[in-house]
DNA sequence: GAGGCGTACGACGTCTGACGTCCTATGCTT
DNA sequence: AAGCATAGGACGTCAGACGTCGTACGCCTC
């Protein structure tokens, strides 16, 4: 009956995936691994970390998640790009629950957008050079030549975000614009099926270009709003319109 | 020798473990429920998904390191809460890795913070009402009671950023502030052990809350810049004094 | 009869072993 | 020399058993 007495309140067994977990996280730490780098085997993990293969196998779920690990089946184990995919799974799955009732989260998500572009208005338009002007004129008029074939450009509305940033070499800021960019392209039909109004779209992208190259933060920031405003609107209207009237339930169950 | 011809260039076998993960969130979102609503048990899902318990458990430790799905230790499962810990979890870790050679990363994520907090200033200042700034003046006055005893105030300066976000009523953005603050908290023991200037600091806090009073966007801006300003400071000298000589390691193994 | 303790059951956690699928590489065939 | 066939390594899936955690029911004691 050897009684070791129980740890704090917290459960007394680290629980063996959680260890696992956290001695894999160690292990690319510790041997200053970058992005792409191969991993020791499942097999080998076990052996090493003393583990049965399930509990390796859940941890690396879970870092996979988190785009600590990449998995490849066949190949091995790498060391994950460390990318904002699991704040876009997460942040979408969110949005996508809330949009039953309303569209708030969808709304916060492009007001932070919104914020980002805004709030960094000043660096951007000292930032930007002609080489980047060209490309993200280049990209308003390959949206303009869509918009009048009637097609999306959702893959150039994309890269003009982020290029806009690119100038700032801030990777970080460069990757919350693209991961709210794809939480919002993400559920956006479930607003309305492609109801964009492709070429006034377009039209106000130039304008942000065109602002930053008379270097006019005051008038990048109205085109930034100008640009969203739209985007706003639509989620407005769509909350009147059908609003909760999606299934007849007027409030919480 | 049934031969299904095979899909397109993408596994032709939609792996099972992710099939399920969908159909989880799925469930969630066809039955409307909300964070903490009881989910079907391991086995019931098995069942009803027709896959086997180790893939049903692989596919909950990615929607649980999500925080969609929440796992209690003999009481069964739950919608998660869908917080913001998966950005947390993986920025911290981007951030130790970066750590070994520079820390541009907990730059950024500092860089992050501070255009949160200036980009909303003008919507802050006018937001922001009475209760709030007694509420604030009384955990900058905590702040520095316990910097005078010569102990920290982690807690107290959480709650100071988070409650200054609050009149904004904007969910993602308290959460954003939330969790970059985690991050940057997580990772600071790295640059030095609690040389924080504790009186400094809470100083600094304090005269966000007089500028916010006096309804100063520029002074409230200027306070937060000399909120981060020591910040960076101890970044750089620590860049500075320590830099790659962590370990002997010049550059790239 | 009220309170406390022990057992039974349900649900998640871990282990083991086997087989399927994907990819690569080796070596033979043509 | 080019192409195919086979063997091996590594991840994916399945099945069954046992351990741990919590709860609830029921027995025992007072």
């Amino acid at each position: 009956m050897a009684l070791d007495f129980p740890g704090p309140a917290t459960g007394r067994h680290p629980l063996r995936r959680q260890e696992v977990t956290e001695q894999i996280k160690a292990f690319i730490l510790r041997n200053h691994l970058k992005p792409g780098d191969p991993l020791p085997t499942e097999s080998v993990l076990c052996e090493s970390l003393g583990a049965s293969r399930s509990s390796v196998r859940e941890a690396i779920k879970t870092l996979s998640a988190l785009d600590i690990v990449e998995v490849r089946h066949g190949h091995g184990m790498y060391v994950g790009r460390l990318s904002l995919v699991a704040l876009v799974e997460s942040l979408a799955f969110r949005v996508q629950l809330s949009s039953r009732d309303d569209f708030t989260v969808l709304g916060e998500v492009i007001g932070v957008r919104q914020l980002l572009e805004q709030g960094l208005a000043a660096s951007l338009v000292a930032a930007l050079e002609e080489p980047h002007f060209d490309a993200l004129a280049a990209l308003v008029s390959e949206m303009r030549e869509l918009a009048d074939k009637g097609e999306t450009f959702v893959e150039q509305d994309r890269a003009f975000h982020l290029l806009l940033m690119e100038p700032l070499k801030i990777d970080l800021v460069q990757q919350l614009t693209g991961a709210f960019w794809d939480v919002h392209s993400m559920v956006a039909p479930l607003l309305a099926p492609s109801t964009a109004d492709g070429r006034e779209t377009a039209d106000a992208h130039a304008e942000i270009v065109a602002a930053a190259r008379r270097r006019d933060v005051a008038a990048f920031q109205a085109a930034i709003e100008a640009h969203y405003g739209p985007v706003r609107k639509q989620l407005a209207t769509h909350l009147r319109d059908s609003g909760n009237a999606v299934d007849g339930r007027p409030e919480g169950r």
